[in-house]
DNA sequence: GCTCCAAGTTTGAGCGCTCAAACCACCCTA
DNA sequence: TAGGGTGGTTTGAGCGCTCAAACTTGGAGC
């Protein structure tokens, strides 16, 4: 059976007795468009099973109405499933706000990865990218607004204030805060942090975490002076790190982590040291399927908020490019174990 | 500063002093220009920094040189495909095709999400689908086939071989298999499985592990007739099964897992179990990050290769569409504790 | 010296849409 | 009754590219 021509604008126009603008109209500022002539256009898009031509459109406008993300190379894993939601959200959000999500391999260095997003928007593939895993050495935002691209950071312009682009990240310091809380609140007094190596020197988001719990411990006034530990983001380097933890005579009778895979190796640690007494309780951050699995409660970043803001943002920018830049900050909350 | 008009085929033409099509041919059909005017051409192109339009290309060719691919809603389960590493891979080995990755929202249902593609397709968006996350009950590949659509699914047509399509998956019974011969390997005779509750009924993903480690048992000639028991795919049930298993006069003295997530409650059954003597030996399926922080062997999913092949299918098939459907297998590898 | 041919190059047309400007009734005002 | 508006609609032009067909050459063949 052979398949009709595709319906155009001007098919649809001709068979709705109008011209081709009137249901370009119809479609994109149907205030113009008188209520009767709308009607009858409107049943003629049905009846031809018209669809907008999007490349058409995209040559018209010289806009892309897509946005490119990176496809990260393979990483950590554990908290991979973090960047899917954040996929997920942005292509829903995108969806509702006519904007495609374009997936982009993650190139070797911050330097290619630059010159293939100017070579998507130069070619007219996007309007705008998503920058994901942002940090303080990172050198990407600063040519990207070199080079007047259109740009949404999800991640803080760590040690950048002076160069404001558009962001949305998640407050981890309120993240380990409502952590130090929720394990006072069960009668912990006790209440180490287990965080990454660099937590404490540069602003990054190790750091930020690392102070919502320092705060928190400190507006508690507890017992002694606050414990820490500081691992690679391994189960096995944390499991080890925790154990040397619980040896000490001041052992923490809780501990808050930087990530779910510092806590898998927490929770092992605690389990290991507690051959009679009851182990320290091991609070997460990410709320991945492992700390629901292990019985931890975890901190859960409202990933899917994040990346509707992110497109906010981007859809903001479109309107009314010169708008002064703007950071947005989304509150975590805690994930406790069923 | 002004920023100068981008080029254009036209502009890089009156540069160069050719024609638009010779500028064009230069680009898509190197070897139908001379030598000398194709070195001029580039220079020209080079000094102009021209970057063809992707909208202006995809409007003439009727190509949207793009794929879609769906963005899960948040699933759980530690293991289940870790989607970040294929999307790398589709981003990749689209890039090295000319192809572009497009991310679609996963819909609230199969009837939702084949219209969604069916949109993608018709308005020039993408020109072919990546199907991930099939199942015997699916029906969007007969929709698909139905409506014309170009697609490749990553899993196999689970007993729908009378309607063939492309498709790419990983051989899980050959995992399984590496698994069991690995145990062999190092001495144990009495390998469990432990699987999901559907195993066994309708082809399936947990059908074709478990026959894997049946056939390996099988052709080792070993101790007692195999074991196995059957869990949802949830670590504290997993955890539960393994025990009853553990306690059986027979128990076992390894087990071969069809997740991650059940290996990591066999692991704590086994540790648990096992008091005084020797825990059982567990094997785990997906090799995430869980498994080796827990020190267990898993069987890797080739991941990568697989998104590799899929766009090979889909490539080939934009070639030659009349082609037989084909399907493709790639072979796991087991990842050893460290 | 003429035709014929292939390699190389140019021209014309069109892909389906949007912008801006032009047009057309028709009503209102002076 | 002529002179403005004002919603509603149409027209013309062009976005930047590719296809197919038409056009140039400089030999080779006779």
């Amino acid at each position: 059976m052979a398949v009709p021509d595709p319906a155009t604008l001007d098919s649809v126009a001709a068979h709705a007795g109008v011209s081709r603008q009137t249901v370009s109209n119809v479609l994109r500022h149907p205030d113009r468009v008188a209520a009767g002539t709308r009607e009858r256009v409107l049943t003629a898009i049905r009846e031809t099973r018209y669809r907008p031509s999007l490349p058409a459109r995209q040559l018209a406008t010289r806009r892309a109405h897509a946005i490119a993300v990176r496809a990260e190379r393979t990483q950590d894993g554990i908290s991979g499933l973090v960047l899917d939601a954040f996929y997920h959200g942005l292509a829903e959000a995108g969806q509702d706000n006519g904007l495609r999500v374009l997936l982009y391999a993650q190139p070797a260095d911050e330097a290619a990865e630059v010159a293939l997003i100017d070579e998507l928007v130069h070619t007219g593939a996007a309007d705008a990218v998503v920058l994901t895993a942002t940090s303080a050495a990172d050198e990407r935002p600063a040519h990207l607004r070199e080079s007047g691209t259109t740009f949404c950071a999800f991640g803080r312009p760590w040690g950048h204030d002076d160069e404001p682009h558009d962001w949305v990240d998640v407050d981890g310091a309120v993240g380990t805060g409502l952590a130090v809380r929720h394990l006072l609140d069960r009668g912990h007094r006790r209440i180490a942090y287990l965080g990454w190596p660099e937590d404490g020197a540069d602003p990054s988001t190790g750091t930020d975490r690392r102070r919502g719990w320092l705060e928190a411990v400190g507006a508690a006034s507890l017992d002694g002076p606050p414990v820490e530990a500081r691992s690679l983001n391994q189960a096995a380097a944390a499991e080890v790190a925790v154990a040397a933890l619980l040896a000490r005579a001041d052992a923490p009778d809780a501990i808050v982590c930087a990530s779910d895979t510092l806590a898998l190796g927490a929770h092992r640690a605690a389990l290991a040291a507690a051959r009679s007494a009851r182990p320290a309780t091991v609070v997460g951050f990410d709320a991945t399927p492992v700390a629901a699995a292990l019985g931890l409660a975890s901190v859960a970043q409202p990933i899917d908020q994040a990346a509707h803001l992110c497109i906010d943002l981007l859809t903001g920018r479109f309107e009314a490019p010169d708008r002064p830049a703007q950071g947005l900050l989304v509150a975590p909350v805690l994930h406790l174990p069923s």
